[in-house]
DNA sequence: CCCTGAACCTGACCGC
DNA sequence: TGCGGTCAGGTTCAGG
């Protein structure tokens, strides 16, 4: 479910409800997500949640002793629970403040992650070594023209690869690509400087508008307010079984390293 | 260091 | 209806 524009949707959205609150109590149902949730995290009550930050797209906790690096892995999301509802099915943790809101986190295929750590967050092995952030300054092509430089695997794979850049996933490394004009099996090696510009440039607009549309709702994303969010209209190719917006060629539909890629085979060189 | 493929899970959907 | 196969928004890890 979740790629940047989805964490930082969910960011948006339980910060008001939690920040500068105290836990009442933190409720773990089910342990078992992609590493078992530390033990901490059952014991938080008392404690004040300081801050949610965002890693790429991890959703770091303050909570004043040390942080909560939480993930959503593939199907995870959060929502802040309405007063006497009852939980859903897969809500493995839940988190209730001192004045009643309740964050509950629900993830059916239990990829995601919840970890404590008392030491910096952004020394912690997840983290340490991921790229630079999407949408900051770092993140230019002189970057990712020098990253290509060295690099054989197709773009597509290369700005979704966590330690280049942060944040692209699986529907916004193809809009990206067909915006940008490049095929997704184009060799990082053999793009010019002038496509990393436009590359660049793209992937920012896709991930900003996205965010300012509230992510993609595509199966079962809802935002923590259970509103959807609507950028899936604004998809060009991901997920398109038909023809390009743009000129009407058939799109495209091959598998890379074992995900769904989608291009036009017009408009994209 | 770079790259590939398997693995971790559950559920939705499609064709027979 | 039921059953089997396929696919799904992510990431780590082992091994070549």
């Amino acid at each position: 479910m979740p790629e940047l524009p989805e964490v930082e949707t969910t960011r948006r959205g339980i910060s008001p409800h939690m920040v500068g609150k105290q836990i009442k109590t933190a409720t773990v149902f089910d342990a078992r997500l992609r590493w078992p949730v530390s033990p901490e995290v059952a014991q938080l009550s008392g404690l004040t949640i300081n801050d949610i930050k965002r890693r790429g797209k991890y959703l770091l906790f303050d909570v004043g002793t040390g942080h909560l690096i939480w993930h959503l892995g593939m199907s995870g999301s959060m929502r802040i629970k309405p007063a006497d509802e009852p939980n859903l099915y897969h809500e493995h943790i839940e988190v209730e403040m001192q004045d009643g809101v309740t964050l509950t986190y629900r993830d059916p295929r239990r990829f995601g992650a919840c970890l404590f750590t008392a030491e910096d967050p952004l020394q912690h092995k997840l983290i340490k070594h991921l790229g630079p952030e999407p949408l900051g300054d770092e993140f230019n092509s002189d970057y990712l023209f020098a990253v290509c430089r060295k690099r054989k695997v197709p773009i597509k794979n290369l700005i979704m690869n966590s330690q280049v850049v942060v944040g692209v996933g699986n529907i916004y490394a193809s809009e990206s690509l067909f915006r940008a004009g490049i095929r997704p099996g184009r060799a990082a090696s053999r793009l010019s400087r002038v496509m990393c510009e436009k590359l660049v440039d793209c992937i920012k607009q896709v991930l900003a508008q996205a965010i300012e549309k509230g992510g993609t709702t595509l199966q079962d994303f809802t935002r923590s307010d259970g509103k959807p969010g609507y950028f899936s209209q604004s998809l060009q190719v991901y997920g398109n079984k038909g023809d390009c917006f743009t000129c009407g060629t058939p799109i495209k539909h091959i598998t890379q390293a074992q995900r769904s890629s989608y291009y036009c085979p017009t408009c994209q060189k």
